[in-house]
RNA sequence: GGCGCUUUCGUCUAGCGGCUAGGACACAUGCCUCUCACGCAUGGAACACGGGUUCGAUUCCCGUAGGCGCUACCA
């Protein structure tokens, strides 16, 4: 263990695809700790399965971290002194370190092809490549180094694979599972070097380049619990135990519901994205909606993230990327799966929304009223925004009313076309109409409007300053039936800011049209 | 099947031998108000089971059961 170097953490995706949320989160961990310990961060991408490769995935990667301000300080894209960071440009150097451990007898090759292994496992219930088995199948202890080489100069196809020694208690110590042990006798002879491609495979590769990299803590997924003591195993068989660096297996993000791990299945059934950004499948042409595009702010999908399989044992939920780093401790991570509760995801999103000014809230809420057919400038937009803040919305279900809150700038929209468009019909079966239109509101409103009309300043104050009074000196309570000549029903900002909004002249429009409609 | 990890309200979790088992999301109710709200307050809701260890277990140990993962020339 190097204790006195700099801490060196790594972030290292497969470009199979778009980033799932899972990783994202791991990628979050990463550099929480990185950031805390004053250490640095890799972004290495692992593209030794060339048969997977996805064109596009690496852009999309590198611009989802941006989206969601996780910073890296050396790896593909910003460079460093320990590159080049994609692994399919560093054939080379695996091709030396392979070549080590077969010198040293830590590993052979073999020339077992896929279908005589695949009809070994169908006939033999519990088959494994292994010392039980190695002596019998067609490789270089049983042909011998030179009949191998002879082989192989003749161009047959070969893999290397990794000699175990069985009957050994391998140790892992993690950081959150604490003393791991796995018996080497259950480890199969892994392959380290692919025929399929001429490129090795994840273990090799993850090893030579994590050393070399100096990385000095591996953070990841549970999923590589199983395998880490064959990593153990491989830096022991480099001679590089003293600076092998630290594990940390993070517990998975499960289903909300059901069984399993969260799939981009479950996004679709239930209506929650899955991936930071949208993603347009390259051969598929299939489209899975992101974070981004769904109108989630980053602050809010980091600290729910965070908060999924970690929490700073405190009562504070909202936390910034600075309050994660000060309070971030991987020895604090739960060890079970956490089920992915993304209506939790909607709460945080709201939040956020709440604490974001209404200017900065603006240019989105331009955006959803263009979608929707308005033109309207950012600064209106911006008074629109303040004037419906921490607003909710009641709608009808089959199980009678119910309340939503907002957590999304989109759904400011269908609860404040008012603002933008008039009413055009009225419904005098609405309750809070028939409540407040009787057959002396047409009078009332006509006295309110004639006054309004002489109005020169037309603002929330001046308007106020000059109906109150007058409202008090003619025993009126106008504001509902006013309501309903500028909304059309019983929602809405205070009167006045919204008499203010529309302006003099929309705001006697508008109330002549619901005396001439209503009577 | 084998191996490993794991198990506190519906969900995310706090707890690190003695607590009325705490918080948040979701849910329900009340208060407030020119509307709808926000907000605030309140409420229901959990230690998987069985053995130990101990004066005492949610907490430590061992089983059982459930959950999750791995078991590819994928990562």
């Amino acid at each position: 263990m190097s204790n006195n170097s700099k801490v060196r953490v790594r972030f290292a995706p497969s470009p199979t695809g778009p980033l799932h949320i899972g990783g994202v989160r791991t990628a979050l961990y990463n550099y929480l700790f990185a950031r805390q310990r004053g250490g640095e961060f890799i972004f290495r991408i692992e593209d030794t399965d060339s048969t997977r490769f996805v064109p596009g995935a690496e852009a999309y990667i590198i611009e989802s971290f941006r989206w969601l301000g996780i910073t890296f300080d050396e790896g593909v894209g910003i460079g460093g002194s320990h590159g080049p960071y994609r692994q399919s440009e560093r054939r080379d150097i695996y091709v030396r370190y392979v070549g080590q451990l077969l010198d040293a007898g830590r590993a052979y090759y073999a020339f077992d092809t896929p279908e005589e292994l695949a009809a070994r496992r169908e006939h033999e219930a519990n088959f494994q490549y292994d010392a039980s088995t190695r002596m019998s199948m067609r490789n270089s202890l049983t042909l011998g180094l030179d009949e191998a080489r002879r082989l192989i100069a003749d161009g047959t196809p070969y893999v290397v694979r990794f000699l175990i020694e069985p009957g050994e208690d391998v140790h892992v110590s993690d950081l959150i599972r604490g003393d791991v042990c796995i018996n080497s006798s259950v480890l199969d002879d892994k392959v380290l070097w692919k025929s399929a491609d001429g490129l090795p495979t994840y273990h090799l590769a993850n090893i030579v380049d994590d050393h070399l990299m100096e990385v000095t803590h591996v953070i990841r997924g549970e999923e590589w619990l199983p395998s880490s003591p064959l990593h153990v195993l491989l830096y022991r068989a480099f001679g590089w135990a003293d600076t092998m660096p630290q594990f940390a297996h993070l517990p998975l993000l499960l289903k909300p519901d059901g069984k399993g791990k969260l799939s981009k299945r479950d996004g679709d059934r239930l209506g929650f994205p899955v991936f930071p950004l949208e993603w347009h499948d390259p051969t598929s042409g299939e489209v899975s909606s992101g974070y981004r595009e769904r109108g989630y702010m980053p602050e809010a999908v980091v600290n729910f993230l965070a908060l999924l399989g970690w929490n700073p044992g405190d009562d504070q939920e909202v936390l910034s990327m600075s309050d994660l780093i000060a309070k971030f401790d991987l020895t604090k991570c739960s060890k079970n799966g956490a089920r992915f509760d993304y209506v939790k995801g909607f709460w945080f999103n709201r939040e956020y929304l709440m604490r974001r000014s209404n200017e900065a809230l603006a240019p989105d809420f331009v955006k959803v009223l263009a979608a929707a057919g308005i033109e309207t400038t950012a600064a209106r937009a911006a008074t629109v925004v303040g004037l419906m803040r921490d607003k909710v919305i009641t709608y009808d279900t089959k199980d009678g009313p119910r309340k939503r809150n907002i957590s999304f700038v989109s759904d400011l929209w269908p609860l404040c076309r008012f603002f933008f468009v008039a009413p055009a019909t009225f419904d005098r079966d609405d309750k809070f109409v028939r409540k407040n239109w009787t057959e002396a509101t047409a009078a009332e409103m006509r006295l309110l409007r004639d006054k309004l009309a002489t109005l020169t300043d037309f603002t929330s104050d001046a308007i106020k300053a000059a109906i109150d009074p007058w409202v008090a000196e003619q025993g009126l309570k106008p504001w509902n039936a006013w309501r309903v000549c500028l909304v059309g029903e019983g929602q809405g900002p205070d009167m006045y800011a919204l008499a203010a909004f529309l302006g003099q002249e929309e705001t006697l429009r508008r109330m002549d049209f619901a005396i001439a409609q209503l009577g």
